[in-house]
DNA sequence: GGGCCGTTTGATATAATATAACATTTCAGC
DNA sequence: GCTGAAATGTTATATTATATCAAACGGCCC
């Protein structure tokens, strides 16, 4: 496993210090959408926030009622509205199998968006693995399919959710 | 590419005889349905049929539009309880990204539903590549993840919708 | 600062997808 | 035919998402 991300982040499911996560999403969305000429309004900012509470993917109208406390006007659009501009900047992920939405742990770096989702603590885990990649490439086009955009979302058990005695086999 | 799977079967996306795909999907859930003692009523084998009108994703509520001119006191639930059957049975699967449902084109195999859906056409290709299953699972192992489920949905252009000068490197 | 214009947000309504809950019917096995 | 479990009918409602138009905001030119 090479690059900058997976080895040195902490397991989104694993105990961490998530306010740095949280700090550190932030200053990163401030500084792209700076660079880029983005308007990572208030509201924005602060739905990029809530989005961030954890690593489990959380639904627009979850959003909404937390949203609602401080933005007396706030409706479904507002929210919508909000994602929208977070999934064209990349600062956010759409989990299909859930309708959910989780904070993009690399957004100034290419990725496809590949999760390891756990169906006992929720936490969904960010990954960038070239291998799949390569192997969706090679199994798209050997049948002549030009590959836009992919959907990874792997249900299952994190570590931290799994029995001690069935985590065997980390091998690489 | 090896199996008895998709080098005999024709790319959904092409001209082929769409004909052949029902009736074989349908003999092959009755076969099944029988070998495990499974119901497949009236209701559920015509709704199944109706999935494999074609081979794009249809909605549920696509689904209850054609058969209310059949079914008089068709609603929701008489079709979602007809998919969720289906879902079941393994011969049919469910499109996340879609919120759509497609006829399984291998229920008596196993496989895990792995989809290149044409932004163009719409139609969704099942792969069942095992390249792409080993680079999941080694990518989750790495980590310590367990996997039970996934979910794999690439987006694109078939090759039936590709501009004819771009479809270079089928290579395997 | 004031006017202009495109973007963002507010506000209302409604569409699209999915399930809960309970009544009735059907059907395989006896 | 009886019976019990499974399947379907029926009504209501939950959940997710978008359309539409109006008002407010914010940069920019002068």
């Amino acid at each position: 496993m090479t690059g900058p991300g997976n080895a040195t982040r902490p397991l989104a499911c694993a105990r961490h210090d998530h306010g740095r996560c949280v700090v550190e999403a932030l200053a990163t969305a401030d500084r792209l959408c700076a660079r880029r000429g983005a308007r990572l309004t208030k509201l924005r900012r602060r739905v990029l926030e809530l989005v961030w509470t954890s690593h489990v993917p959380v639904g627009a109208y979850d959003l909404l009622r937390r949203l609602g406390r401080e933005y007396d006007g706030a409706a479904p659009p507002t929210v919508y509205r909000a994602l929208d501009f977070l999934l064209g900047q990349g600062l956010i992920h759409r989990i299909e199998s859930l309708n959910g939405f989780v904070g993009c742990v690399g957004p100034d770096q290419n990725h496809s968006g590949q999760f390891l989702i756990c169906r006992d603590c929720g936490s969904a885990l960010e990954l960038s693995d070239p291998r799949i990649d390569r192997a969706i490439s090679k199994g798209a086009a050997a049948l002549g399919f030009a590959v836009e955009r992919q959907t990874v979302e792997i249900a299952g058990l994190c570590p931290s959710c799994r029995p001690e005695n069935e985590e065997s086999s980390h091998a690489e």
